[in-house]
Formats: structure tokens, sequence, C-alpha cells
DNA sequence: GCGTATCGCGTTTTT
DNA sequence: CGCGATACGC
């Protein structure tokens, strides 16, 4: 069974099996059905070849590849699919217009935006923006977030900005939700309409105004309609689950002309409401759409049987039941594993271990991932895979421009492409030494008052404290503005500038940022233009790590919203705890069943092989460690549909020797286990990234206090930092 | 007294 | 990493 895994990776892309489906009825319907198409498919049911067969098919039936139109909600999604029609066909694809549903509305109003009077030059805002914007005007209207109760800021920003609320009164949303803020419904209030005309002065749009205003030009603006519902004849949408009313609407009116839509989704993999997304779209659907051909596809093309059971049994313990009971003919006899681990570095060194293990046996890295409700989750699977020198790619979590030291670089840039872009005027002058929110806030608000922002900046009354700073700036910005600077170059004379400002800001661990900013700058330079540079990077960030290089055999460390739609041979969940899976501000109800579908997802995701893990102990909130069970989702599971992998009790010592038998091709060279015992006070040490220090105490069983010479204070743990004696 | 610097602590998920 | 609370400086 393992020998065969080795290869099943390359059939699946264009494993003559896939012309056989392709000649059953279910997918010759899905081919060539005219008129509204709904496909509701099970996980793994082949949903994304659906859309590949039937983009090949017409394009073999001489529809012209500009008249197709390919939504989807990853821009890697539409250039698989693409990619893969373009094989079946033995050709490429190009003329086909694919991309996320964003990145068409982007292009479509910076053609046809004037319609609604706006022209081509706006600046799209992503998420972490508009929460500095929130915060901005928080600061200026006066709440002192002094009031426990106030709304956090997600919870806020959802409720201003999020594109539900468009569809409904946010009074309506406030009452049904998030009652207990009712009392600062007004300001809530008064906080949305200032984040709306705010963004309207700046020239701003966010993700979800990118949207709101496709839908108006549609509806609005009868000639740009024209132009644009005459240009595509055929629609086809992946993950319909997915999208909110608006984009809902969207394709309604997109598709108001030929009516050749198809939509392909399964409501039992909806995760996304939190961002809008109504998997009720889809049961609206065929009345949407008069005449709708409805296909639904229950076989499943990438898992076990065994695996199948299991995840047929989560969601059958699921509130709305849409009975559909997936089936597979892929044998395999091996039964999903559940391993419930002491603590988290119990779990962390099982799910090492066992990776190990596969990956002798022959099961390449890259098969293999692993999978967790948060980001920091996979904190100490990953000291625990660092340690023993595995390659591995984290995805989800903070993106490349999400980090603070890549905004920095990128106000500059936004500042010259947008002089009204006040928040990222706001961004710069805080950089400044002895100038904070308060400072930074008043030169902003006076200096995009008016007309020309940069002589603005150059006459401005500055305080002797900070008018250095203000003058280097200015001579920044003539230099930018200069000749017409390629991307590249603008990268360069920005850090001329920058440069002393980041060692300053963030001395304590620059040259990890230094990494991500070479980085940005080899990104940069590919692009011809500073506007393009922008709009693409900020609808959809560059991932972090290197992406250039082919780096071979590398484990997938991944949230599970960002694995959706993916699979692999083994699949570890890890975190399956209570409180954690389901994260526990999720109250019972339609989020708890939304965590459900999430737990469905993660499992979907394995070919082969599945493991369940969770921690029996975990930190709580007041540093002491708390006794857990494993997560409701597990324990409402039958027991027959997964084996119980056995218990570690307390790890008697953290066993180092696992790591000792790694082969020395490895990149971390094995390190000595180092016990208290090696070190005294005054030892001389030295550390990888600190550099050298003094021991200053020992406590108990494997933690010390270091002096560093450069660093200060710092407390290590043994089995993490890799110390190195020097003099004892 | 206003504003800025510093420290400590708790983190949902994202186009 | 960003927030809040607290401490210092003009």
């Amino acid at each position: 069974m393992l020998n065969n895994s080795l290869e099943s990776q390359n059939q699946t892309r264009q494993s003559p099996s896939i012309k056989d489906q392709l000649n059953s009825p279910q997918y010759e319907a899905v081919r060539t059905t005219e008129g509204p198409v709904l496909v509701i498919a099970g996980a793994g049911s082949g949903k994304t070849r659906t859309l590949v067969y039937r983009v090949a098919h017409l394009l073999n039936e001489g529809v012209a590849p500009e008249r197709i139109l390919l939504l989807t909600f990853t821009r890697k999604a539409a250039q698989e699919m693409l990619w893969r029609a373009g094989q079946l066909l033995n050709e490429s694809c190009s003329g086909v217009v694919g991309g996320t549903f964003h990145s068409i509305a982007n292009m479509l109003l910076r053609r046809h935006g004037n319609y609604l009077g706006f022209g081509s030059s706006f600046t799209i805002i992503d998420r972490a923006d508009a929460e500095g914007i929130v915060n901005l005007l928080k600061s200026s209207l006066g709440f002192t977030g002094k009031d426990k109760q106030f709304p956090t800021k997600r919870v806020l920003l959802n409720m201003i900005s999020g594109s539900v609320n468009k569809s409904k009164p946010l009074e309506d949303i406030i009452f049904e939700h998030y009652s207990h803020l009712s009392d600062h419904l007004d300001d809530i209030l008064s906080l949305r309409d200032h984040y709306a005309s705010f963004k309207m002065d700046h020239g701003l749009m966010d993700y979800d105004d990118l949207l709101v205003n496709w839908k108006r030009l549609l509806e609005e603006a009868p000639e740009a309609r024209q132009q644009i519902s005459s240009r595509f004849s055929h629609i086809m949408v992946d993950e319909y689950q997915d999208t909110n009313l608006i984009q809902a609407d969207i394709v309604r009116l997109m598709a108001a002309e030929h009516n050749n839509v198809m939509v392909v989704g399964d409501d039992s993999q909806s995760i996304y409401s939190f961002r809008g997304a109504d998997f009720y779209n889809i049961m609206r659907f065929p009345k949407t759409f008069e005449d709708t051909t409805v296909i639904k596809l229950e076989e499943n093309y990438r898992s076990t049987q065994p695996i199948l059971s299991l995840t047929n049994d989560i969601i059958r313990n699921s509130a709305e039941k849409y009975t559909k009971t997936l089936f597979s003919n892929i044998e395999g006899d091996f039964l999903p594993q559940l391993y419930g681990g002491f603590d988290e570095r119990a779990e962390a060194s099982f799910v090492a271990k066992k990776i190990d293990e596969l990956h002798k046996a022959g099961t390449p890295l890259e098969h293999i991932a692993v999978l967790f409700r948060s980001g920091f989750h996979s904190y100490k699977l990953e000291v625990e895979l660092g340690n023993l020198g595995f390659d591995f790619e984290k995805r989800g979590g903070l993106k490349l421009t999400e980090s603070a030291h890549m905004k920095d670089v990128l106000s500059f840039m936004r500042v010259l492409a947008n002089p009204h872009d006040t928040l990222s005027w706001n961004r710069i002058f805080l950089q400044l030494d002895k100038v904070g929110p308060k400072t930074a806030q008043k030169i902003t608000t006076t200096i995009a008052a008016q007309d020309d922002a940069f002589t603005a900046l150059a006459e401005y009354p500055a305080a002797p404290a900070w008018k250095k700073g203000v003058q280097k700036l200015t001579k920044l910005f003539s230099r930018m503005r200069g000749r017409n600077n390629t991307p590249g170059a603008l990268f360069e004379i920005v850090m001329e500038y920058y440069e002393p400002l980041f060692q300053q800001i963030y001395r304590d661990d620059y040259p990890k940022r230094q990494k991500d900013l070479e980085q940005l700058k080899g990104i940069m330079a590919s692009y011809e233009d500073l506007q393009s540079f922008i709009d693409e990077t900020t609808l959809d960030p560059p991932d972090t790590g290197t992406e250039n290089d082919y780096v071979g055999e590398r484990l997938i460390l991944s949230t599970i919203h960002s694995a959706k739609g993916l699979e692999w041979d083994v699949v570890f969940v890890i975190g399956l705890a209570d409180g954690r899976f389901p994260h526990s501000a999720a109250i019972v109800g339609d989020q708890w069943e939304e965590e459900r579908r999430l737990f469905y997802v993660a499992s979907t995701r394995a070919k082969k092989k599945l493991y369940l893990c969770y921690p029996k102990e975990m930190m709580s909130s007041d540093r002491r460690f708390k006794r857990v069970g494993m997560s409701p989702f597990l324990k409402e599971l039958k027991p027959g549909v997964y084996q119980n992998s056995g218990e570690i009790s307390r790890p008697v010592s953290f066993s180092r020797a696992e790591v000792d038998h790694q082969p020395a091709s490895r990149k971390t060279s094995t390190r000595q286990k180092l016990s208290i015992e090696d070190f005294t006070i005054g030892s001389k040490v030295e550390h990888p990234f600190f550099g050298s220090g003094k021991v200053k105490k020992l406590s108990k069983p494997r933690t010390l206090d270091i002096q560093f010479d450069r660093h200060g204070l710092k407390t290590l743990h043994l089995d993490y930092a890799k110390l190195k004696i020097i003099k004892s």
C-alpha cells in the first residue's frame, strides 16, 4: 500500500482514470449541461476536476477563452485549474479570465470605476490597515477603551466593515449577536459612519468595498454593465458555499445575459461565516436561477473508506443535517489513530516521532501535513521539528506584508502612490523619535488637508525635538519623486532612509526581519510600476518563506483554513482539546456548528492516514497548568471509527535519545544534551542568537537566567535554547 | 498635564 | 505582535 503512495501524487494530476470518470454520466452532465448548474459535491469528490473539465470542454467547443470567467477564492486555485485544463487540451488556457472575486473586482473597477464617481486612482487597504484606521478614529473620537465591555477590535471591525452587515442594518446585528454591546450602539454607529467617510475622503477601499462597488457597477451603471456582461458568456464559481450575499448578487447579475453559470460547492465545508460567507447561498441557487440543473457528487476519490467513515461520523452529529454520505472505492485498512498526550510537549514529540517513522518508511515529507485551529497551536511542534532538523513550511498566521517592519517600508511606497493615504503617513511619522500617536496624527491631518502633501510636509512647523527627522523625510520624498523610479530603485532609496531607524526600532531582533526586507526587495524588483505592485500585494500578500527557491522535501504545517481544498497522504490534526477546538469563545449554535465543519474539513484532507491528537494539559491564562479533556467533537464519535494509539503518562524525562539518531545530513547539528548540573552561577555561555552571556540564576528543573552582554537578562529553558558552555 | 517610552501578557480563523 | 497599564519627561 505504501509503495503505491509514492506514485499517486503524479497520478492525481493526469491519471488516465480521470478520462474514464469523465465518461460517467455525472461528469458528462457536468461538462455539457447548458444553463444554470449547481454542483453539490462532497469532500474529495472532484469539485475542482469538475470545473477543469468544464473549462476544457468549452474551449474544445470553440468558445473564445476571453469569454470564460472562473471565480475562485485564492489566486492559486484559479491558476491550478487553468493549468490542469491546459494539460487536458494539450495547450495553454491563456485568455481565460480566472482569479479571485477581489482581483476581478479590482480590474473592473479600475477600468469602469469612473461610472461610479471614482477614477482609476484608489488605494486598496487590507484588514490590518482597516484596524489602524479604526484605532485612529477611536482615539480621535474619544473612545477610551477603559470600558472592558467595549467590543474587541476584531468584533468591532467585523461589525463596522464586515460584508454581512452591509446587507443588514448594523442595529439588527448588534441586537442579535452582540446584545451586551447595546449600551455602545451609538458609539459603534458613529464609528461606522466615520469609517465610511474617512475611506471616501482618502481614496481608500477595502476588500468589501471592492465587492460592493462591483455590484453597484452592474446595477447602477448601464453602460458598464453592458460592456461587462456582454464580455463573458460562461461563468464558473468554485467553493460557492464561501460566497457572501454580495458575491451571490454579483454572480446573479453577471449571469443575467447569458444564464450560463455553474457553481460548485459543499455545504459541509462552510467555514468562513465570520467573514460573511453564507452557505444558504447554495440552497437559494435553484430559486435564483430558473431551471437549474442540480448535480450531486457523492463518490469520494481521495480518502480510504476508514477515513471516510470517521468524517461521515463528524457531520452526522451536526445540528443541521444535509444527509450526504460519502463513499469511497479506495481500499485501505488503516484506521484513524487517536492520541492523547500528557501535555503539549508530549503531543509534539509524538507527532515528530511519527513523522520521522513515516519519512524513514518512504513517505516524502511533502505528502505529510500537520493541521491546527489557530496559528500559535503549532509553536511547540515547530520547536520540536526544528530540533530534529526537519524542514517545514508554515501556512496561515502572519503574512509577509503584515509584520510591522514590512508595513513600515510599504507605507513609504503607498504614500507616494496615494498622498491621501493618511494611514501610511501616520505610520511614517510614528517612526520618528519623540513623535507619538498624538503628534503623528496632528501632522497627518494638517498635511493631508493640503493639495500637495509633500510641500506641506516641508513647510510644517516642526518642534525642535524632531525637526531633523522631518527634514530627512522631506529629502527622502523629493528623491523618491525625482525621476520615474522603478519599484526596485524606490526600495533602495527608502532603505537608505529607513535602515538606521529600523535598527533602532527593532534592535532586539532585526537580523530576522532584515531577511524579510531582502525578500521584499526581490519582489518589488519584479514589478514594472509602483501601482501594480501595491494593488497586487495588498490583495494577495506573498507568503513568508522562500517560495522562489525550490526547497525539495518539506513538511507542511498549516491552519485548517489555509489547508482548504488541499490533500495529503498523511494528515495530523493537533490541538483537539476541549477549549482549544472548538475555540473557547465559540458558543453553542451556529458558531459551534462551524467549528465542527472545520474539524470535518481538516479530517477530509487525508488520503491514506489520519492522526488525531490532543494534549491533556495546557497552560491556562494564569500561567498555571490545567487538565483538559478531549474535544467534544472527538467524544461524540463512534468508538469504532478510530483506534486509540495509547497514551504516554508523564514524560519521565523528555528523551533526547530520539534526537540523537538523526542522519548527519540534516541541517541542525546534533547538540549534546545539557543538564542543569552542567552550569554554575557565573558560567560563561554562548547562544546562537543572543551571543555571549553569564549565568545568573539556576531555577528548578531545566531553566536558567542568563545575563547576555548585548541583550540583557533572559530566562531560557534547556530543552529549547541552543546553549554552548564556553567556560564553567 | 499632556504625550511618549517601556514592560508584561494574552493571542481565532482570512480573501 | 499589539494592547493596556504604568512610569518618566517636557
